[in-house]
DNA sequence: TTTAGCATCGAAAACGTTTTCGAAAATACC
DNA sequence: GGTATTTTCGAAAACGTTTTCGATGCTAAA
């Protein structure tokens, strides 16, 4: 059993392998009965191009590579299945590396990807990421280049990212509408500029207001988990028993501080008011539903994705190309956790 | 800026391309003092080689293929990230291509890959799936092949699945030995086989403790949602009032009927019991914390590589090679929607 | 009849690598 | 010295495609 090529059926037609795979590729000047036979025999034989070759000829595979830091996610599922599909759309595959929040990792999988010789490449940052300047060899090689989410500033490519401190800005007045007073914060890790963002519009919207800011109100989490929303949950409550809001960085670690508050019968949001970050679908699950910020993940692979491909056409055809941000709208959701009945 | 070829590296040292190629490729006929100058300028130049001539050259390109019904999906991610480790771990990577649970679209992306000629295809299959012939192309064209948790039995591949009808048969059991007289069971769709093995494991749970069998007391989910979990939470109350016990095809559509319950203030676990399937990451966030059977959805993604793996090595160096099913354990894991206290 | 133009085809190079096989040079042995 | 063996190298084919550039034969215009 061999695999059907251009020359077989050259052979067996008794033309030359230029004329077939003229009359395949669509080519003017080929006969058109011989078109026809040719067409004919390559259905019957159900010859497809060998990609090998053709990638080697064309210098490109119709692939692209994406780095996340981790596949189990509910906001990064989404991104993925935002860039699949509309890299489907556009004839492209995508190939999943993870960084596993991992430094080394990361870097070494770009890496990967640059050998594999992919079409371009989107990432998102680890939490870890401080020092990105291997990020600068996608750039200097001219390798298609979008970041998402957690990116570098310092590396000039296209972008898609949501803006992190207006979003949490919004979060936060939203429980000051409701009537908070005295609001917690409980932040993620120190570096990661996504978590800073939100930490300042968590600042200004107290400013804003008139509501004097705490330090010992922020609590930074380490590992960003469930188990360490409920610490947080008991830690707040010991410390300061006058808190009547809290504005977590994400959901997950939000219904763990729910969870604890569920255990302790604290009352959620009549004792005190929740809201949290990226509208993960438990956030409607669980009792009391938990408002949240919505953080459009798919559209945010789509766009990735469509940034992406403006650059790979425009390498193709040797056109300039200038990096583009494209910064999509959050919303707050308003459920039971801060409802003001 | 050119890219680095085996031929510049040859030509700047006046040698061969072959002798380059060699020194690289740690072959034995090459002088040591050759080798060195040429390793010191390849690593000098970054020089790497151009994958898509290797693949064209050795017929392999290190990538396999995945598909399956859905990204955004607690189980398939965890499959997803144990395949991905695992082909890293082994110098592979994955595409992945999503079926939507629609049949064309899983039998065009088989074809993709088939066409992008990948090493190897792992598939779990769409809940449509009934007449899955396309499969067999991919063992016709000795493509290695594997497919997990949803399978077709039809298709002589290697397979890694759990034993559905074993795992809800214990999960029925626990009920039992929890005190439940009268179980009622919201299953999947008719058509997927795990839908009908854990059926099956349901009836012969009952048979085997003397308790009658009762088709009224089933219901079939069609989305298999959270909302179907509540609209048969309700449905089951306004049936039958004297169920103590349901045993629910998965955690999410568990997830819906606990929340109608405690809408409802139902008390489980004493008035009702609730156990769910798949140990879904929220089935341990949420209240009452859900009991469950746990599938190893990491390990079956290591599995499936394993044997794909397996496949490949073989079929390389022209070994002969069959098809073999791993079967994986699940357990039953206890939790608050089933205790006796 | 000659010339110009068109339609149709194919030879050949190129993409960059891997590997076989033989040649040459160097060394060993007698 | 000659022969045998080992070491070191490179020519060339092969993987299968795409595309350039001519070449050929034919029709239409002069």
């Amino acid at each position: 059993m061999k695999e059907i090529t251009l020359k077989q059926i050259a052979e067996t037609l008794g033309i030359s392998i230029t004329t077939v795979s003229k009359a395949l590729k669509g080519y003017t000047d080929v006969n058109e009965k011989t078109r026809q036979s040719v067409l004919d025999l390559a259905s019957s034989l159900q010859y497809t191009p060998n990609s090998f070759a053709v990638n080697l000829r064309t210098k490109e595979s119709k692939t692209i590579g994406l780095v996340i830091p981790e596949v189990v996610h509910h906001f990064f599922s989404n991104v993925i299945k935002g860039i699949i599909e509309e890299a489907e759309k556009n004839g492209y595959m995508v190939i999943i590396l993870q960084s596993n929040e991992s430094l080394d990792l990361e870097k070494k999988q770009i890496e990967l990807l640059i050998h594999k010789r992919v079409d371009g490449i989107i990432v998102s940052l680890s939490n870890d990421a401080n020092n990105e300047l291997y990020l600068q060899q996608i750039i200097d090689r001219e390798i298609p280049f979008v970041q998402f989410d957690k990116i570098s500033k310092l590396i000039p490519s296209s972008k898609v990212i949501i803006n992190d401190q207006k979003a949490a800005y919004q979060a936060v007045k939203h429980l000051i509408e409701k009537g908070c007073k005295k609001i917690a914060h409980i932040r993620g890790p120190l570096n990661p500029q996504n978590a800073i963002d939100r930490f300042l519009g968590y600042k200004k919207a107290l400013e804003d207001h008139n509501i004097p800011f705490d330090s010992s109100l922020v609590y930074p989490c380490k590992q960003v988990t469930f188990e360490e929303g409920k610490q947080f949950g008991a830690k707040i409550l010991a410390d300061h028993k006058e808190v009547d809001g809290i504005f977590v960085i994400t959901d997950l670690v939000a219904v763990g501080v729910l969870a604890h508050f569920n255990e302790q019968q604290i009352k959620v949001p009549e004792q005190i008011k929740i809201i949290g970050f990226s509208n993960w679908f438990m956030s409607q699950v669980i009792t009391p539903k938990l408002s949240t910020v919505d953080q459009p993940s798919f559209e945010m692979g789509e766009k990735a994705f469509q940034l992406l491909l403006e650059e790979m056409t425009a390498r193709k055809e040797f056109l300039p190309f200038t990096p583009r941000t494209i910064e999509l709208e959050t919303s707050v959701i308003e459920r039971e956790s801060t409802s003001s009945k």
